[in-house]
Order: structure tokens, then C-alpha cells, then sequence
RNA sequence: GCCGGGUUGGCUGAGCGGUUUAGGCGGCCGCCUGCAGAGCGGCUCUACGGGGGUUCGAAUCCCUCGCCCGGCUCCA
């Protein structure tokens, strides 16, 4: 509320309650939504390592204008319509890999408890019915704007509010429930999801209205079902800062009379070569569009790099620093490996070791300062680059495994935390090793006799079909390449 | 129109009155290597949108102008 940094400390210690705004399922998600999937994901993580029981719940809105105008386009029904674009969002964060939250609840899960909810605010007169739906009066909420700091009665009269063809008391009070209109009325006979049955008791008598809900209650609803009337953190799109969170609270508070959140975070949008990423302007680029370029984890740091309140710019420029920079982290796990496979070892505990292990120690210190700042992902990615300089440094010397394997435990514990490098899959069976080993001990074979050209050409035929083969001073290693 | 955010070296991206003025990527050189890759060491890169001002001293504070992005309307 008070737009600033705020030492977090949870509501009860036995578990933080996390809440964030989930997609729309009309469309194919585009890398600026997952953006803020993305810093979830990292709330989410970094709450968990933390040592944090966490409840992370996420919805999915399955019910509004645009599905409801996008099926019909489509000609499909609304459910099968949504349905394909949840299971396109779910795809998205496995190929990100995304940390599955506790919960997805859809929407249309909970007309039931949306009606509850209304009903509870038509009782207290804080929501009167009109022809056309339910409407929040906003007058009855003084506090109203104090998350936004939108001043209503400074706002604008856009073109798009003046048209408006609800009929409501006041512009900016919103809706709960929308009639349907005599379309959706025609659609609803054919198929489910359009359009529900609803009573309400209004000033002693029963009104029905056949309709669905308003989107903000859909959030109110599902947040007080799942998480209870007071969250922890809630989280979603800057962009969504005002109307809808400013309308969650107002609908929230005026219920429970409570405080509806403890903390918000807002992610800033994603851009495009320096302009807006949208869907209607056409600039959007979608998840398969950047996987097929760029490795998920390449993608993942490119978000990470930048704290999620600053400005990001989708640019190659910026997709191809983020691209090396992961490499060399990457490289770091590659090399602890292979020394790790090597048989001669350190014994002692010197100087170096003290000195290395002093200095990992004290970048996992830096690093979860930076996380516990505002999720400071940036500088936390520094102390990664730290960590990695003084591994790579440290391989470089005689090593004691039992150190290499302890600054391993860290580091690898750290990247997991940005969700980096957590699908590995360095061997893929027995038998594809087993061949890649022959091939290697052939190279060998022709390396010591110095034919060269057949050695080449071995490297550069499995390097061809993803397998990179380099040589260290005795032995050769391998990895499939991403 | 109103309200926010941003503007930093070839790229990315910190700093938010003064210590080496980040870090990463890239580039260059050296070591290693048959070569390549990776790694290590060194170097390069002195920048802060323009113009004023405050100060012993400003990327950092103030004023002013410009440009970009966002919100006020469905949007992650």
C-alpha cells in the first residue's frame, strides 16, 4: 500500500498463504505473461528455501468476455475452448519449468461460492442489482484507492467509460454479476459454462438473473475459499494493480472486515525492441518461438537479470548475453563433475580450501540477502557468477573432493532457487553410453596415432547430433548438449 | 490531461554524494591443447539523455527540457 519495501513476516508461522493472478485462458500465453509466472515461481522458491510452508495458489479464469467471445469465434464450446488453453498455460510452465503451485482453481468451479459472496454483499448494502447485473458501490467502501492511489474523482473520462452500456449508479462501480446478454442466453441453451442459475434475496424479494460472475469476484472468491479471508502475499501483472486489485480488497474487506493482504508485489511488464508487448498489437512472441532459439534456462535467467519491478526488453541482444552467461554457470557443473570422476584427489585441508570455502560461504550469505531484499534476483545472480568463479578457480589446483562436493551442495542448492539447471539429463541410457564410450576410446585410439582428421571427425559427427566430446588433459568427457 | 517508472560504456545491467567507481556477456592477448571447446591469468571497455544549478566534490541532490514505457479502459 505504502509503495515500499516492507520486512516481510508471515500471519501465522505455520504457513505463508501466497496468492497470484493466473491467466486468462483465451489464447496461447506469450513470454510476457510468464514473466510474472516467473517471479511467482521465484516468490514461491525462494518462500520454500527459506524454510516456509507455503500454500501457492494460482487461478485460472475460464469465464469472461473474451472467452466467451473467442469461442464463439472459434465455433468450439466455451469449456472445450478453455480447456485447450489451460492445458497450453500448464505446458508452458513445465517447459519453464515452473514449480506447480498447490492449487489451479478455475473459475467456473466457483459460481456457487461467487453467488454466496454476492448475496453477503447485497445484505450489507454495500451492492445493489440494476436490469443488466450486480454492481459494487463503491461509495460504501471509503477506503477505496488506497492500493492504486487513483483519485476517482480525478480520473478521466475515457471514451471507453463514457460508452459504457451497463447500467450502474456510478461509472466506477463495478460489476459483480453480468446478465446474460440474449446471445450468451442462446449459446447457455446449447452447452454449459456460459451462463448459471442465480437467486438473490434484494430488499425482501427474490430476483434471478440468469448470468455469470464479474471477473474481480471470481479472485475475492477463490482467495477466500482456498486461502482464507487474510493472504500473506498476492502477486500479479502491474497492470492489474488498478481496477482489479483495488476492486479484490474492496469486495474482500467490505465481506470479512478484515485485512484482505499483507503484501502485494506487482511485476512490471514485459517489452518488445523497447515498445509494449501485447496480443492486439501484434508484437507478442510465444514460449516456443524463444524455446526453439534459447534454452529454458537461458530464458529464465533473461527474466531473472533484471529485478521484476524494473523495465525488461525482449531483445537477441539481451537473449544472447542471457544465453553465454548461463553457459558459463552451466560449464561450472560440468567441471565439478569431471573432477569429481577423476582418481586423484587432495587428502589435506589446507590454505586453498579454507580460503575457497570461506569465500562460497560467504556468496550464499550475499546471495540470500540480495533474494530477502525484494527478491533482488539480479545481484543474487552476481553472487552465482561469484560462486562459479571460485569453483572453476579452486578445479583448477589439486582438489579435496569432500570441499568440491560441499561448495557443489551449495551451489547446486542456490541455482535451484532461480530453478536453473534442474533438468539435466546428462545420460540418457546405459547403452547410448556405453556406445559413446567406444567412439571416445576410437578417438583416442587415432588421437595417439596423430591421424587427427579421423579424430576430428568423430567430434564433429556427434557434435552433430548434440553430443560434445572435450578433452582434458587425460581424459575425454562428454555431455549432450541441450 | 492526471499519476507512476525509466533514460548508464559494443551489449546486458548494478550503483542512488566522495573508497579499484560494479558484475556478467562480448572483444583482444597469454597459459593449457594436435586442434577446438572449456577453464585459468591479463588487458580492453570510463559511461552515466541535453542544459542549468547546489556542493570542496554528482551518474547519484535541485530546476528545466527531451525521449521511452506503463496505469487511468480488457490485458500477466
Amino acid at each position: 500500500m505504502a509503495k515500499e519495501k516492507r520486512l516481510f513476516e508471515p500471519l501465522t508461522s505455520e504457513e505463508v498463504k501466497v496468492y497470484a493472478c493466473g491467466p486468462t485462458v483465451y489464447g496461447d500465453p506469450h513470454i510476457g505473461n510468464f514473466r510474472s509466472f516467473i517471479v511467482s515461481d521465484i516468490l514461491h522458491r525462494w518462500l520454500e528455501y527459506s524454510g516456509y510452508n507455503v500454500k501457492f495458489v494460482m487461478n485460472i479464469t475460464d469465464i469472461d468476455d473474451k472467452t466467451i467471445r473467442d469461442s464463439a469465434l472459434s465455433k468450439i464450446s466455451i469449456k472445450d475452448f478453455t480447456k485447450q488453453y489451460t492445458n497450453s498455460f500448464l505446458r508452458g510452465l513445465d517447459l519453464l519449468n515452473i514449480k506447480r503451485a498447490s492449487a489451479y482453481p478455475r473459475a467456473t468451479e466457483y459460481i456457487n461460492q461467487m453467488i454466496e459472496f454476492i448475496q453477503i454483499l447485497l445484505d450489507k448494502n454495500i451492492a445493489y442489482i440494476t436490469e443488466d447485473g450486480i454492481y459494487f458501490d463503491i461509495d460504501k467502501y471509503p477506503e477505496y484507492g488506497k492500493l492504486s492511489g487513483v483519485n476517482l474523482t480525478e480520473t478521466q473520462k475515457t471514451d471507453r467509460i463514457k460508452k459504457d452500456e451497463y447500467e450502474k449508479d456510478s461509472i466506477q462501480d463495478f460489476a459483480l454479476w453480468k446478465k446474460s446478454t440474449p446471445e450468451e442466453e442462446q449459446r447457455s441453451k446449447q452447452e454449459e459454462g456460459i451462463a448459471w442459475d442465480a437467486i438473490f434475496d434484494y430488499k425482501g424479494k427474490t430476483v434471478q438473473m440468469h448470468g455469470r460472475p464479474g471477473w474481480h469476484i471470481e479472485c475475492s472468491v477463490m482467495t477466500r475459499s482456498l486461502l482464507g479471508d487474510t493472504l500473506d502475499i498476492h502477486a500479479g501483472g502491474e497492470d492489474l494493480v488498478f481496477p482489479h486489485h483495488e476492486n479484490e480488497i474492496a469486495q474482500t474487506e467490505c465481506l470479512t472486515g478484515k485485512q484482505f493482504v499483507r503484501y502485494w508485489l506487482h511485476i512490471r511488464h514485459l517489452m518488445i525492441n523497447g515498445k509494449k508487448m501485447s496480443k492486439s498489437l501484434g508484437n507478442y512472441v510465444s514460449f516456443d518461438e524463444v524455446l526453439s532459439k534459447y534454452s529454458a534456462d537461458a530464458f529464465r535467467y533473461f527474466y531473472l537479470n533484471t529485478h521484476y519491478r524494473r523495465p525488461l526488453d525482449y531483445t537477441e541482444d539481451a537473449m544472447l548475453v542471457a544465453s553465454n552467461s548461463i553457459k558459463k554457470l552451466e560449464n561450472t557443473l560440468d567441471l565439478i563433475e569431471n573432477s569429481l570422476q577423476k582418481t586423484e584427489e587432495k587428502l589435506d585441508y589446507g590454505s586453498e580450501e579454507e580460503k575457497f570455502l570461506r569465500k562460497v560461504i560467504e556468496e550464499k550469505k550475499s546471495f540470500e540477502t540480495a533474494m530477502n531484499d525484494d527478491l533482488d534476483s539480479h545481484t543474487a545472480i552476481e553472487s552465482l557468477h561469484n560462486i562459479s568463479g571460485a569453483i572453476n578457480e579452486y578445479l583448477t589446483g589439486q582438489i579435496n573432493k569432500g570441499v568440491l562436493l560441499k561448495t557443489q551442495q551449495i551451489y547446486v542448492k542456490l541455482l535451484k532457487v532461480l530453478g536453473l539447471f534442474e533438468k539435466n539429463s546428462k545420460i540418457s541410457d546405459e547403452l547410448t553410453e556405453k556406445l559413446i564410450k567406444t567412439l571416445i576410446n576410437l578417438r583416442n585410439q587415432y588421437r595417439k596415432e596423430k591421424n587427427y582428421q579421423k579424430a576430428d571427425e568423430i567430434r564433429t559427427k556427434l557434435s552433430q547430433i548434440g553430443i560434445i566430446l572435450t578433452d582434458n588433459n587425460e581424459e575425454t568427457n562428454w555431455k549432450i548438449e541441450k
